[in-house]
DNA sequence: TTGAAAGCGCTAACAG
DNA sequence: CTGTTAGCGCTTTCAA
């Protein structure tokens, strides 16, 4: 390994010379300085970060923790995160929670144990708030992303859940539908619980009662909950839409409709939060509440080096950015829907 | 921060007594053991792993280097990737590329600079040699990842793109087409070099010569080339089929073409390598060449740690994992095609 | 403008 | 079974 000392013998100088003409500070001559510059080219040096975050305790590295990887939405997000650390001079590097309050303690101790700068934490859920408490303790900066979790405060960055829930009840209240159930992520996740809510008011704005054999609590990832479906399907009188509380879950339930030879929207409308970048981009046919999802990351990361950087209020911020409605394909008008589901 | 040492003096023991303790190491009497164990949950010790991996020049964190965060092919690759690496008692820290060199050389400084015990590397191209090189000389183990980079021997897992490519354009072929245009990537890419082998040798099983007019070279990322799409669709004898060379391409060709009003494949057939894991789950439209992509994250990471670990064959190893031809919606026989292009 | 000494938090080697 | 010493690679302080 090539060190300081071999930078610093090479070119005549002392180990403290070269440190300076790295970090540009102190006074060199030119002369020495260009003479060092050239070694450390040569033999193309780079100095050891974890040496130098020992004495520093600074990395110049920050975090980002998804909950998951395989989801557009965040991984725009990621996008947009690394694009403004890049942009002020830090270097990101990614985590994946998957939605699992074990993988995320494990990065929590990553984080904690190699001293990064800050970290952009998106949590798994209420329960993480021991996590971010640890962090929190530890005086590691960060910026809540996406979920809010009670018992903390700190500067967060969210989408408006509840506004855009309501906007796609809303938009199915008035193609006609009154039995719209809703398959929802777990009640330990804020935005379960506020699109929770938009759809409840939702309702109750078209003057229907929330019927809760309608709705189905599960977990944001992975849903294949055919007894739930069946159990949502099979009532005596049933939904005529369904509002999966984010895009993993719609695709779940399309499929799950297939199986069951149900065909969107002809039998059933289905809309959801989340835009699925891909997929719609050449098949628009979701009808969604979308969240700017670059934004989502490239203002928390601006919002984290800006409290690093102390820069930032003193007072904790909180930035809520809307959801737009994307109609499309997937909801009709339930003369739309040839063959309603209770004939 | 809490150090060892305060751990020691709160326990009544030496720095080193602890030092054993967490890591497992030497002789301890049980009780001082559980003194000890006692003192770091107490006071919620977490050893710095810069200052640890100081002196051991070893971190149990691996690196996954992808070129394309948004691509579902990495994302899914990416879960097999952590997946195994905990298996096996390591973390994982995510990277991407974004194809482009210089943000690769940055996480390549990155890597250089923490001393990861390794890397797994989807290369951006054949200029990653450089960085390749570097992480070579310095003793980093890796594997490469998806694309090889000529002049560089090691461990490697890539797909067949190769047989890949030929299975598409031999269903092409078998449904009677003909001028099938190739959007590629970059030449600069091992990939993209053998599905135009592929391309080449499919078209010349079928008795069909290429022609360079219908072959449009770009990148694996953000194509919207609509020159290019204008030049392949309006020469004298018209493709009636294309080959996207991986999932993105197809997007942006087929979002080309909708802006163009031709439908797929009602007026011309498209297929693809790499399959569209969330669009495809809800809506079976793309035809594509699938590769497993949760294996090469899982078998790369293995081969990594087996290196890592000394137990992997001194020769460096070649895995080459095949493609599946997932026929679906959007090619179509040429009488299938309403309305041919020529006319 | 340059360098010597000390120490960041940890562990290997050895001594007790 | 436990502790002392030294040093991993770097930078801060202060003296030259």
């Amino acid at each position: 390994m090539i060190t300081i000392y071999d930078i610093a013998k090479k070119a005549n100088v002392s180990a403290m010379t070269v440190s300076k003409v790295i970090n540009q500070t102190g006074r060199i001559s030119t002369a020495t300085r260009e003479r060092v510059q050239q070694v450390i080219d040569e033999l193309g040096y780079i100095p050891n970060s974890n040496a130098r975050s020992l004495v520093l305790q600074r990395t110049q590295m920050l975090s980002l923790l998804i909950t998951d990887i395989t989801n557009p939405f965040y991984t725009t997000l990621a996008r947009g995160a690394e694009d403004a650390a890049n942009a002020r001079g830090y270097r990101l590097l990614f985590g994946n929670s998957d939605e699992d309050y074990n993988k995320e303690k494990n990065y929590v101790e990553t984080i904690l144990s190699t001293r990064v700068d800050g970290v952009l934490f998106a949590p798994a859920g209420d329960r993480s708030l021991d996590h971010l408490q640890q962090l929190h303790e530890r005086n590691i900066p960060f910026v809540i992303l996406d979920r809010t979790v009670p018992g903390i405060t700190s500067d967060v960055i969210a989408g408006d859940s509840r506004q855009g829930a309501l906007l796609l009840i809303r938009y199915l209240t008035e193609l006609g539908h009154r039995r719209i159930a809703l398959v929802n992520g777990s009640s330990e996740v804020s935005t379960a619980r506020l699109r929770e809510e938009g759809y409840a008011e939702g309702l109750r704005e078209a003057g229907v009662k929330v019927d809760p054999k309608l709705v189905l609590r599960t977990g944001y990832r992975d849903f294949s909950d055919e007894a739930g479906m069946e159990q949502l399907l099979t009532q005596p009188d049933k939904p005529t839409a369904i509002f999966a509380a984010n895009n993993m879950l719609a695709i779940g339930v399309i499929r799950l409709l297939r199986k069951r030879g149900l065909r969107v929207p002809e039998d059933i409308s289905v809309v959801c939060f989340d835009d699925l970048d891909l997929a719609s981009a050449f098949d628009p046919f979701l009808t969604v509440a979308a969240q700017p999802a670059y934004d989502f990351g490239a203002k928390g990361m601006h919002m984290l080096i800006d409290r690093i950087e102390g820069t930032a209020p003193t007072d904790p911020q909180m930035v809520i950015l809307p959801s737009e409605l994307r109609i499309r394909a997937s909801a009709t008008t339930l003369i739309g829907q040839s063959k309603p589901l209770g004939s």
